[in-house]
DNA sequence: TCGCTATTGATAATGAATATCATTATCTTT
DNA sequence: AAAGATAATGATATTCATTATCAATAGCGA
């Protein structure tokens, strides 16, 4: 017997926070987009749990760094490259291929690749 | 002028704590670290602290996974297979050639990587 | 419009990690 | 071996991201 799927509600506050997701360009964490949102008057726990719910939704992508969750409006698989001195984060293609570098075998299943350069910029230099 | 080089000092706790993610098999938390050294009367504050120290010392590797620090007793770049139900973590050899793939350009250099594959694991299955 | 219930907002609670600070221990120099 | 300088420790307060709780609100199908 699978879950009956619960029904996702669209509400003004989903909206506004998936749009701002999709208009970012920073990899925003909770608190970027709660900050963008200020004047809504979207609760910070909203903020959490709709983010939470888009990304499971696959309406966004999301990846942690830093010790906090960012989000991305990219869906798609691709890396990330981050400047470990300004922590600034690029989106760069996976290299071609790169599946079929996976370790795949009879015991595990991949279905999914997670991918970061980390260096130093030419900002920093 | 660069920074005088502050010297480490050799302590129990920072051997014991070496020890303990040296012969650990299962990417260790800092408190798993902390419940594995429990009878050694090490305060939580000295596990984080050692840890951090010898992530920096390059006397063990780290990464961070589900919103914590995991650390590793292999230093050698090397990839990680979770699953994504049991969260349980394996260590597998580099992709060949992965380093040729890096994004390498005039604006950015890359000296290390991260890389994750996600699925789910036999016994899960 | 009614009724069901998913969603919200305020806020308390959790958990990982860091800061503070008096005390202790290590290491170098006599 | 003793002294002096200071790195390290342990207890604990604090910060910060995230989740849980719960009464009130608001989508959405009937």
């Amino acid at each position: 017997m699978i879950h009956k799927q619960k029904v996702r509600r669209s509400t003004r506050q989903r909206r506004l926070i998936l749009d701002a997701v999709k208009d970012s360009l920073n990899h925003p964490s909770a608190s970027d987009i709660y900050a963008t949102l200020a004047d809504s008057g979207i609760g910070i726990a909203t903020i959490y749990r709709q983010l939470s719910a888009l990304v499971e939704d696959g309406e966004i992508g999301s990846f942690e760094y830093q010790g906090e969750v960012r989000y991305d409006p990219i869906v798609q698989p691709h890396a990330h490259i981050v400047c470990s001195k300004c922590d600034k984060i690029w989106d760069v293609a996976l290299p071609k291929g790169i599946n079929n570098l996976a370790p795949r075998n009879d015991s595990f299943e991949n279905f999914d690749v997670d991918l970061t350069w980390k260096g130093v910029c030419n900002d920093c230099r």
